[in-house]
DNA sequence: TTTTGTTGTATTATTATTTAATACTTCTTA
DNA sequence: TAAGAAGTATTAAATAATAATACAACAAAA
């Protein structure tokens, strides 16, 4: 506790921007709102170190502070980092205007998603029916073994690196229909590499199924994902690789990531 | 140059933080891609402070790092701090639901913006046309003076201020039609104070008009706005006022703030 | 109301961490 | 092929961050 556990051997690391940004990460769909020492806490600091840090976030404009609670919250900055990341970002100036105009054509919520990890991150969301807060949010992630789209990247993957994949990422069970069991996955991933897209049924919201096409870059990876989430109630599976999935291929196909 | 202009004299304040973010501030929409050297005069920095900086939000993962040219560009971790913040406001996860089912009813842009400073920022998108990029994007600003939100916070903003606003807060250009002139903008305002909504014909784009009615905290500021962006030539001026801005008004008015 | 505990705020001596100068390497382009 | 620009690595110096502690404000309980 005294010491460090570890010291970052490397002068170029700036041990006081790292503190900071876990503080701002430190927010979630679960803690919206934190107070000083919840926040020590979180992070793993001591109170006086959290005061340094949130204050400096305060009054740079990234943390709001309740005047009256005293905690804190993220501010309207950490949307402005998003859209200079949606700037930044080919895949999502290519695809949204294909998503956009797909949305039309099937009336359902259609969506972007690029791999971060053992999950899925939505970069684009194409809200045209009511759902769960978080399947209409930018930036939400998702775990990928239970997701469409996570799912037609695996496919994607050299063997080892599937395999591995397979078997050591992370499967919490967010629905009571969310497959946990590895070897199903498996063959989850081996059906959506002979189809081209990947399926995924009940995983994150029940009765939803959801369809996701690849988005290759220039060295063949996967580099994000189309992806489509209707009502089983309305789409009978059939149906959505008959006239979902056709669709999902073509637009995704038409997305050329030169660089 | 030798001496920094004026010293923070806050024990509390860590330099280091604010000057990683203020790289990462560096990035927006013309600037989505930076060099080490270009960072640096970007942020006012030497070369070595940019070095370590970016070294540090490299090695966290919140830039990527093109192994090429050596460029660094947002990463996803952007996006996943929108999330946070989506998550903590109120005011989006009310606006959400309601927002999906007006944009179906009227199948046109439909968004929800909040106020930040002499600008405003949009919070939600639900996008069914085809516009330009910027007009889908979460977290982008627009200047306050030339937006439909803008008009309706200054609408019901307290005298002083507004008289403040309207003679200060910034105006560009943005296209050859946006309103220039102050003394037209304060009509508009005052058009808006009288109508309960704001309205702002061809200011961002041509050809689009844009309403927005407001959503006021428990203390009687306008918190946000509910707003809807369609385009002149389907839309003429009488049908936007009859039909659209109550539709606005309504939603708006069911959005209640109780914190 | 008083007491007790919890959370947030302010101050300061100590020193670890950041700093900025400089030299080195790699890449670019003319 | 050479010159210039951009990125990388190293280091000595001291600034700026640290963490301990004391103080204040608030909330809950007696």
């Amino acid at each position: 506790m005294a010491k460090p556990i570890q010291k970052k051997q490397d002068t170029l690391f700036v041990g006081s921007l790292e503190k900071g940004l876990r503080i701002m990460s430190a927010f979630n769909a679960h803690r919206t709102e934190l107070g000083l020492t919840e926040l020590a806490e979180i992070v793993g600091m001591d109170k006086s170190a959290a005061q340094r840090f949130t204050n400096t976030l305060h009054k740079t404009g990234y943390l709001e502070k309740d005047p009256e609670s005293r905690r804190f919250r993220p501010s309207l900055k950490f949307l402005e980092l998003a859209a200079a990341y949606m700037w930044s970002d080919p895949f999502v100036q290519l695809a949204m205007p294909k998503l956009i105009d797909l949305s039309r054509d099937l009336g359902e919520r259609v969506n972007a998603a690029r791999p971060a990890g053992t999950d899925i991150i939505y970069v684009i969301r194409i809200p045209t029916q009511l759902t769960s807060f978080a399947a209409m949010l930018i930036g939400n992630k998702v775990q990928a073994l239970s997701s469409s789209s996570g799912r037609i990247i695996l496919a994607h993957m050299g063997e080892a690196e599937r395999r591995e994949a397979l078997e050591t990422w992370p499967i919490d069970k967010i629905t009571p229909r969310t497959v946990t069991d590895r070897s199903q996955i498996a063959r989850e991933v081996e059906e959506a590499a002979q189809q081209g897209y990947g399926i995924a049924v009940n995983q994150n919201i029940i009765n939803e199924i959801g369809v996701a096409a690849p988005v290759f870059d220039r060295i063949g990876n996967v580099a994000g994902t189309v992806q489509c989430s209707v009502s089983s109630l309305k789409w009978p599976l059939e149906r959505v690789h008959n006239e979902i999935a056709p669709r999902l291929m073509e637009v995704a196909n038409s997305i050329n990531l030169l660089r």
